[in-house]
RNA sequence: GUGGACGUAGCUCAGUGGUAGAGCCCCGGGUUGUGAUCCCGGCUGUCGUGGGUUCGAUCCCCAUCGUCCACCCCA
């Protein structure tokens, strides 16, 4: 009989792991909080005609990495592979807009049709943020600062932050004209990437990873020089807040960014201790994309931060709370007791809340049941055999001070004298 | 999508053309009611899957699936 296989790049997420990902999780939350953003859930699937429209028809995403499918209803959805496109839909269908500004952020699953490798997976989970009404560069420091009070809260160093700026979308096509006829101009030299990307996305030429491509790239005209002025005032204003407030940047002119939607602020988190994966957090502004899926015009911007290579940071850096162990473990041999124990278990649970306590089940002799005692991690054991049973009495036995002395208690004091115990150790 | 490496016990890995082992983990005993140490014993494998070569394949060949790494792309 052959086993069901998992699906390719789709990731169980053990209980092992899951102290990271609730750390982050939960620090994230109350982060965003902090700074305002309310959660927002909008469904995993949409029309593909949004990512289509939102994405753009000739980015990688939309071109060959989306898990579509035609349902029984004969229409065309699509697994998210990003969420901005499905908040701003949500936005518009609930007439959010009229107005009105909106924090937000959601977490959960995107999906891509990629090849897996370290880092990246056909469905990873993300932590997106957006602050939907606002136009100035102030919000966009603020979001750039709540990302770095996360890295600092969550312990990880091995990060630096990359900005630019796009320009708006009519001052971007014209230096796409420009840039194109460069290239066009040295064809000839161009590598098999770039002459593809010429056609599709030529500013991703910029990014080219070959060497050999260095000198042409290094003579292309930058975008930082043909930006519009409103554009350039925008940077300059963001690029001193980030001084005042002592984030370390750098502005990298040849950051670009493969969906279509993005205008003048983009920024990208980038760390060197993942591979080539190397993206951790990135965003920017979308100004133009509500207009584009009908709503009322609407500046806005926004993040996603990648929860499996943040998380791969943090087991790294070592710096998650370790997972809790048990407080209390209760041991009982024989029938009897166990019904007696089962009893004071939840008398224990009822007394102390937010203790862990544990009940031996499964049975076991006392060799046994000490062992999962100890495994547990437990500080005290509560011990019940036919012997404490028949005089009314449990043993509590501390399992981390060799030198403390195991003591009886009767069975109706135990809750209390555990609560005693727990609080002075 | 392209290229490379690798799939043997739950985990980490060794190994041989004659159907497999170690350590860890787990379980039991030493202690007829007391853990983490120690000693003794025990458990599990379609050797990723399918086909081929061979008297015989876990080993050689092919295919396939999966994992990892890089390109590409991106969180």
């Amino acid at each position: 009989m052959s086993q069901i296989q998992p699906i390719r790049g789709m990731n169980d997420v053990l209980p092992a792991q899951i102290a990271s990902w609730q750390w982050l999780e939960a620090t994230a939350r109350e982060l965003l909080a902090a700074y305002g953003y309310e959660e927002i859930r909008v469904p995993v699937v949409e029309q593909t005609q949004l990512f289509k429209r939102a994405i753009g028809e000739f980015t990688d995403v939309v071109e060959k990495e989306m898990y579509s499918f035609v349902d029984q209803g004969k229409e065309q959805l699509t697994l998210r592979p990003e969420a901005t496109a499905g908040i701003v839909r949500a936005a518009i269908s609930n007439g959010l807009l009229r107005g009105a500004r909106h924090r937000l952020w959601l977490t959960g699953p995107m999906f891509r049709h990629e090849k897996p490798q370290k880092g990246r997976f056909r469905q990873f989970h993300q932590i997106d943020v957006e602050a939907i009404g606002f136009d100035g560069p102030d919000i966009d420091a603020e979001l750039i600062a709540l990302s770095a009070r996360l890295w600092k809260r969550l312990g990880i160093g091995r990060v630096s932050l990359n900005i630019n700026s796009l320009g708006t979308s009519e001052s971007r096509r014209e230096y796409r004209e420009l840039l194109v006829a460069y290239f066009r101009a040295h064809h000839a030299k161009l590598d098999e990437d770039s002459r593809r990307r010429l056609e599709g996305n030529p500013l991703r030429i910029l990014d080219s990873k070959n060497p050999e491509m260095q000198a042409i790239v290094a003579g292309a005209p930058l975008l930082t020089d043909h930006l519009d002025p409103e554009s350039r005032a925008h940077f300059a204003e963001l690029c001193a807040m980030l001084r005042d407030l002592d984030i370390p940047f750098t502005i990298n002119p040849r950051l670009v960014r493969g969906l279509d939607y993005y205008s003048r602020t983009v920024f990208e988190w980038i760390t060197d201790a993942l591979g080539s994966q190397d993206a951790v957090c990135s965003g920017g502004r979308y100004d133009g994309l509500i207009t584009q899926l009908g709503g009322d015009a609407t500046p806005a911007i926004g993040f996603a931060l990648g929860i499996e290579r943040v998380v791969a940071l943090i087991e790294q850096a070592g710096t998650a709370p370790p997972s809790r162990a048990a407080d209390v473990y209760l041991v009982a041999v024989g029938e009897a007791p166990l019904r007696a124990a089962l009893k004071l278990a939840e008398a224990l649970r009822e007394a102390l809340p937010g203790r862990r306590i544990e009940l031996n089940v499964g049975g076991g002799n006392f060799k046994a049941q000490f062992r999962r005692a100890d495994r547990s991690g437990a500080q005290l054991a509560v011990v019940l055999g036919a012997d404490e049973l028949a005089r009314g009495v449990a043993q509590l036995k501390p399992l981390r001070d060799a030198a403390a002395a195991q003591s009886e208690v009767a069975l109706a004091a135990v809750p209390s004298e555990v609560g005693v115990w727990l609080a002075r150790a």
